[in-house]
DNA sequence: ATGAACTGTGCAAACGTTTTAACAAACCCA
DNA sequence: TGGGTTTGTTAAAACGTTTGCACAGTTCAT
C-alpha cells in the first residue's frame, strides 16, 4: 500500500504538504499541489481511512439500526424503498452506511454502544419506535447525534422524521365514509408501535367528528404480517354486525386481508371497502389494485439521513421534528363505482 | 472518553498488559485479568476501533455494493431476505456490513477503490452481476476477498453463490409441460444479466428434451419490474398463436403479468398458467396465488457472508462456487384441477 | 544446585494520518 | 530601507491501539 510518506518522498516535499493537497489546504501552491496530485495519481494513492479516522475523530459513516426480528417482516417492503432514500442522501453527503440488525435486546444495545462508543459511527438512524425504548435513553443521555423515524414523545430532544400518522389514518377513514360507509373497522398492528397508536388515533377521531359509532369488536391488533390480516378477516367478517369499511395498517396485512376475503367468497370493494398505509409497488397489482396511503417512503429516508448529517456538521439545529406529507392514492379497492372489465 | 491508558493508570499496569486482557492473551495472570476487567466495567471503556484497525490492519467490516440504479427495483422485493440473510450471518461472525448503492459506473468504481484501497473493508459482496464486469475485472486483479451473489464465466478465482438457474428454469419449464402444455412462452429480464441468460437456457433445454417447438416470438425481455410483465401480456396475447403456459423471470413481474392477464379479461390458470422465480412472501398472496420457484433467498445472502468470511480468515479457500438448491412451489397459477371457492 | 523452560509484565516502536507551531522567503506600504 | 504581513513549507506531536522483544521471577528436571 502506499501512504502518504511515499508520495512525499517521490515528490520531494514532506508528508504534512501532501496532506494538505489532498485537503485542498489553500496555502498550497498551485505547483506543487500539481505535482503531488499527479504523483498521487501515478502511484495509485488512497488514503488510509482509519488512520485519518483515528486523528481527525470523525467517521464519515452512520448507522443504521434496524427493528429486532419481531418486526422483521414489517421491514421487508417498503423498508428497500426507505433505504434507497438513506443510502442516496447519505452517498450524495459524503458518508458510508453501516446496517446492523441486532437479534435480542441485550445484543441490541451491546451492538450499539460497541459503535457508539468505540467511535466507530458518527451518527446513527434509528428505525424502531416502540414506546419506551431503552435504546433511544441510552443515546440521548449521551447527545449522541441520532435521528428517529418515527416518534417519540419521552424525549423531545431527539431528532425525528414522521408523518402525520394521526392525520393519515384520519384521511383514509375519512374517505371511507365519503364513500358513503358508517361501519368502519381498523386491522392494527402492534399496539407498542407509536405509529400503531397514531394511526388508531385519527381513525377514532374521523368516525367520531363524523358521528359514527366506534365499536371495539371492529378493531383488531396484530403484526405486520400478511397472516395477520388474513386472520383478521375470519374474524370480522364472522360478527353478526359486520364493518362495510376497513382501514389496513399495512399493504403487506391488506393483502392478507384481500385473501381473506377472497376465499370467503367475499368480493372487494363490493362487499367490504379497503384503504391501507405505506402504498409498496406491488398494492398497485393486487386483484383488485389497493387504495392505499403513500408516507413518501423514500423522502422519509433522504430526509432522515439529510438532518442527521446537518447535525453532525453543525452544532446547533433547532428544528426536532420533521414531517414528511402523505398522500391517499385512490384505487379500486374502495370505490364502487369504477367499471369492471373481466 | 476512557482510552486504554486511563485503564492502565487506574489498574496501576502497563497499557499493553490492558490489550492483552481485552484480547484474552494467554499469558496474563488471573488476577489481573480479573482487576482489569472490572476497572474497564466500572469505567466504562470501549475499544477505539479506528486504533484498533490501523494496527491490525483488518476492519472486522464488510461492504455490500449494490446493483446500479437501472437493476434498482430488482432490489426491492427479495433484496430485504438476501439482506437479512447476510446481516444474521455477518453479524454472528462479528463483522459489520457497509452498505453502498452507486449511481454511476464511475462512481461505483471509485466507491469501491475508496473502500479498497483505502483499507476500510476487509472483502465485499457483489449483488451484481453483468457479463463483463470491470468492477470484478479489478477486484480479481488485486485479489481482494470477493463473493458474488450470481454467477461469473470470466472469473474463475471469484467466489461466488448462486443458484443453478439453468436447472431451475428447466425444473419450472417441465412443470408446465407435466401439467400439458406444449406450447409455453418465457417472459425474461435484461439479457446482460447472467440470471437471465441461464434461466433461458433451461427454459429451452426443457422444451427442447421434450420435443416441444421454440419460438422466438414466445419469448419477451423486459426489466425486473412490473411493467414489463405488464407490457408482455398485450404482446403475447395479441399473438395469432398464444402461448398457454408461462415461465416469468421475477414473482414481481409475475404481478404484472397478471394483472395485464386480468385487465384483457383472461384467467389463470385457465387460459393461461404461470410459473415464475424467487418466490417472494407476496406471491401466495397473489390472485391466483403464484407458483414460483424458491431460490433460498436468504441462505443465499447466508452462505455469501460465510465463505467471505471464511476466505478472509483462511488463507486457502478450494471451493469457488457454491449452489443454493432451489425449489419449486406448486400454487394456483398453474393448476387447473384446484376446486376454486368464489 | 544449576541451567532451561515457562510465566507474567513492561518498554517502545509502529500503524498512516492531521494539525499546531515555527520559520524562511517573498511581498507590501510608508 | 525596514518593519509588518502574507505565502509556502516543514518538523514533530498526537490519535489509541497492538505486538516484538526484553527481562525478572518462578518452576522444573537433572
Amino acid at each position: 500500500m502506499v501512504t502518504i510518506k511515499d508520495i512525499a518522498k517521490v515528490a520531494g516535499v514532506s508528508p504534512s504538504t501532501v496532506s494538505r493537497v489532498v485537503s485542498n489546504h489553500p496555502r498550497i501552491s498551485k505547483e506543487t499541489s500539481q505535482k503531488v496530485k499527479r504523483i498521487m495519481e501515478e502511484m495509485g494513492y488512497h488514503p488510509n481511512v482509519m488512520a485519518k479516522s483515528l486523528v481527525s475523530k470523525t467517521t464519515q459513516t452512520l448507522a443504521i439500526v434496524l427493528p429486532r426480528p419481531a418486526e422483521e417482516l414489517f421491514q421487508d417492503f417498503f423498508f428497500g424503498e426507505l433505504l434507497r432514500g438513506i443510502l442516496t442522501q447519505s452517498a450524495r453527503a459524503g458518508y458510508d452506511m453501516l446496517l446492523t440488525a441486532a437479534t435480542s435486546p441485550h445484543d441490541e444495545s451491546e451492538t450499539v454502544s460497541r459503535l457508539v462508543f468505540g467511535r466507530r459511527v458518527d451518527g446513527i438512524i434509528l428505525l424502531s419506535s416502540r414506546v419506551n425504548d431503552p435504546l433511544i435513553d441510552m443515546l440521548d443521555k449521551h447527545k449522541f447525534p441520532t435521528v428517529l423515524i418515527g416518534r417519540t414523545d419521552e424525549h423531545p430532544n431527539i431528532l425525528s422524521v414522521d408523518n402525520n400518522n394521526e392525520q393519515a389514518a384520519y384521511d383514509a377513514t375519512a374517505h371511507l365514509i365519503v364513500q358513503g360507509h358508517e361501519r368502519i373497522g381498523f386491522v392494527s398492528g402492534p399496539p407498542a408501535l407509536t405509529v400503531a397508536r397514531d394511526r388508531m388515533q385519527g381513525y377514532q377521531r374521523a368516525l367520531r367528528e363524523a358521528g359514527l359509532p366506534i365499536r371495539s369488536e371492529w378493531v383488531v391488533e396484530g403484526e405486520f404480517l400478511q397472516q395477520s390480516g388474513y386472520r383478521a378477516m375470519s374474524f370480522l367478517m364472522g360478527l353478526p354486525e359486520r364493518p362495510s369499511g376497513l382501514v389496513v395498517i399495512d399493504d403487506v396485512v391488506g393483502f392478507g386481508v384481500l385473501r381473506g376475503l377472497t376465499e370467503l367468497g367475499y368480493k372487494v370493494p363490493d362487499d367490504l371497502s379497503l384503504v391501507s398505509f405505506n402504498n409498496i409497488a406491488l398494492s398497485e397489482l393486487a386483484q383488485p389494485p389497493i387504495s392505499s396511503i403513500d408516507i413518501g417512503t423514500y423522502q422519509l429516508g433522504y430526509t432522515a439521513s439529510q438532518i442527521l448529517i446537518r447535525l453532525i456538521q453543525e452544532e446547533n439545529v433547532h428544528q426536532t421534528r420533521m414531517i414528511i406529507p402523505h398522500r391517499l392514492i385512490v384505487r379500486e379497492s374502495s370505490i364502487h363505482t369504477v367499471a369492471k372489465r373481466s
